[in-house]
RNA sequence: GGCCCUAUCGUCUAACGGUUAGGACAUUGCCUUCUCAAGGCAGUAAUCAGAGUUCGAUUCUCUGUAGGGUCACCA
């Protein structure tokens, strides 16, 4: 048996963003055909005039990119079968269209809109299915283009086909009807389209979701009607929306897959966790690189039933992503959503990689960089905070109940200060015989024997809200070593001086 | 309503007729602790219901129920 050369194809139609459930769609055919070494066609499908909107292309094309999806033929790069624009290959929708017409199997439409509506409506009435079939003229007129064009369905009786993922399938004659080729206006349907282009390309395989199953009897009915051979289905699950009600899309709250990206998401994990809404390899591991993706993927594990979009997991599997990172990696990502008015300070970059120690295991996806330790952002690692009485007395905070005053606190931080002044100026780490070592004094060998002394509570408490200005901040001893032994010094002292006006105003 | 698809913890899922039904997220409790987190440990939690086939059914069949899809000159 010859292997005949996997082709897959993502087709989307250029009405607005991409969703998850598209994206999902174009990874499993990307996945299959990176996996068997075939090609992978991005084909637009843009056969609605009405509803095409305006730069859809190219975001479609930039979320492809963006989660790492590319493709070999496409109409942004060409190919051997270009166009790969449907609206660009008019020509042999007509020829295929007059091909079932000179067979007797395609005829034109010559019913009005309100003539249809009226069939329709008599349908309902009388509880039975609409069915343009029993109202098909008798003599047509001759195709000229300006009506519809119709395919014949000469004997609508019960259909069984096979599909890769769904096994064996099946629908009753009520699904095939006399359905639309070519419209009115010149551009071919949907349903006759894609079946030229994929016979044209050499699609084997067709990925497509769950919504098409019903539809499949008319595609089999015109690969009949044309006498060719079909490509492989594979549909996929469909994929709801956290409630699990309704089917996720556009109109249901399906977000655009590159609000991701501006939120600071991760493509690998965006990646790895849609192939897991519908697929998964077997076992008990589920965080996959792209790279394991496409070496397990296989269609026989696709789900057949549907799966909810839960976002909770997906944080989770993101933070998994961004522990795994390099540093300069992880800095890239995190400085595009950092404010400017940080960035710009001129203590931000001797400072920002021991930030970045710090936060790193913290964060789910970037931008709650903006957001962290009570709301608040990453200023005080920058900047000295503004201070407010009752955070820095917060005694209800105190576990051991010790009651600060001004005067208390005050004087422990002068005690703080004092020692530290010992310190030498650059306490880091010294270079010696080649390594780094660190002095043996550290920021925090002082303050930890102040605070066995007074009271841990009190004292890292009082440290803690001197250097950040916050009920909730970092472990005091970390923000010390990563703003320095001057600043925090300095920000002592600022603290200090708060304190003492306030004693003298009461 | 017709036709079709689906059914394992709250969620994503594992288990190709035989398991104490496994893992992960979430949740709960404990530990750690100077706050908030993080981390470590432990726990709660599922085969939709009813028949049948079988020595044995989450797994196969049927019926019911529930959810979803689709019935366009949209894709």
């Amino acid at each position: 048996m010859e292997n005949k050369k996997i082709i897959t194809r993502f087709a989307p139609s250029p009405t607005g963003f991409m969703h998850v459930g598209g994206v999902r769609t174009a990874l499993y055919a990307w996945l299959f055909a990176r996996k068997n070494n075939g090609t992978m066609i991005l084909r637009i499908e843009d056969t609605d005039k009405e509803r095409e909107v305006q730069g859809s292309i190219a975001h479609i094309i930039e979320s492809l990119k963006w989660v790492g999806i590319d493709w070999d033929e496409g109409p942004d790069i060409g190919g051997p079968n270009a166009p790969y624009l449907q609206s660009e290959r008019l020509d042999s929708y007509k020829k295929y269209a007059q091909t079932l017409v000179d067979k007797g199997l395609a005829y034109a439409d010559p019913y009005s809109e309100e003539e249809l509506e009226k069939f329709r409506k008599d349908a309902e009435e009388n509880k039975k299915p609409f069915l343009y079939r029993n109202h098909r003229p008798e003599n047509p007129p001759v195709w000229d283009g300006t009506k519809p064009l119709r395919l014949k369905i000469l004997n609508p009786q019960k259909v069984r086909w096979h599909d890769l993922a769904r096994g064996d399938l099946e629908a009753g004659p009520e699904s095939l009807d006399d359905f639309i080729l070519i419209k009115s206006d010149g551009f071919p349907t949907y349903n006759f389209a894609h079946i030229i282009d994929d016979l044209e390309m050499g699609v084997t395989h067709i990925f497509r979701a769950d919504e098409f199953i019903s539809s499949t009897p008319k595609f089999l009915a015109l690969y009949e009607a044309l006498e060719i051979q079909r490509p492989e289905f594979v549909t996929l699950p469909p994929i709801m929306g956290p409630d699990g009600k309704k089917k996720l899309g556009k109109r249901d709250g399906a977000r655009d897959l590159l609000d991701y990206r501006s939120e600071g998401y991760l493509p690998e994990a965006i990646v790895n966790f849609l192939a897991l809404i519908g697929w998964h390899p077997g076992g008990n591991d589920e965080l996959f690189s792209i790279q394991e993706l496409k070496d397990l993927f296989t269609i026989e594990k696709i789900h057949k039933s549907g799966g909810n979009f839960n976002d909770v997991k997906l944080n989770w599997m993101n933070k998994e992503n961004m522990l795994k990172i390099s540093h300069d990696e992880y800095k890239k990502n995190l400085e595009i959503f950092i404010p400017e008015h940080i960035s710009t300070l001129d203590t931000y970059k001797p400072r920002i990689d021991k930030v970045i120690e710090i936060i790193r295991d913290r964060l789910e996806y970037f931008k709650q960089v903006q957001e962290m330790y009570d709301g608040g952002d990453l200023e005080y690692f920058f900047i000295a905070p503004l201070y407010d009485a009752d955070i820095l007395l917060c005694s209800e905070k105190m576990r051991k109940g010790v009651e600060l005053t001004h005067d208390s606190l005050a004087k422990i931080l002068a005690k703080c200060k004092l020692e530290l002044e010992k310190l030498p100026e650059e306490n880091g780490g010294f270079i010696e015989g080649g390594e780094v070592r660190w002095n043996k004094e550290s920021i925090k060998d002082v303050l930890w024997p102040i605070a066995e002394l007074e009271g841990r509570g009190i004292v890292l408490w009082a440290v803690r809200v001197t250097l950040s200005g916050k009920e909730k901040s970092p472990d005091p001893f970390i923000l010390a070593e990563a703003i320095g032994r001057d600043e925090t010094l300095a920000r002592l002292q600022r603290a200090e001086n708060f304190l003492k006006e306030k004693i003298v105003l009461s």
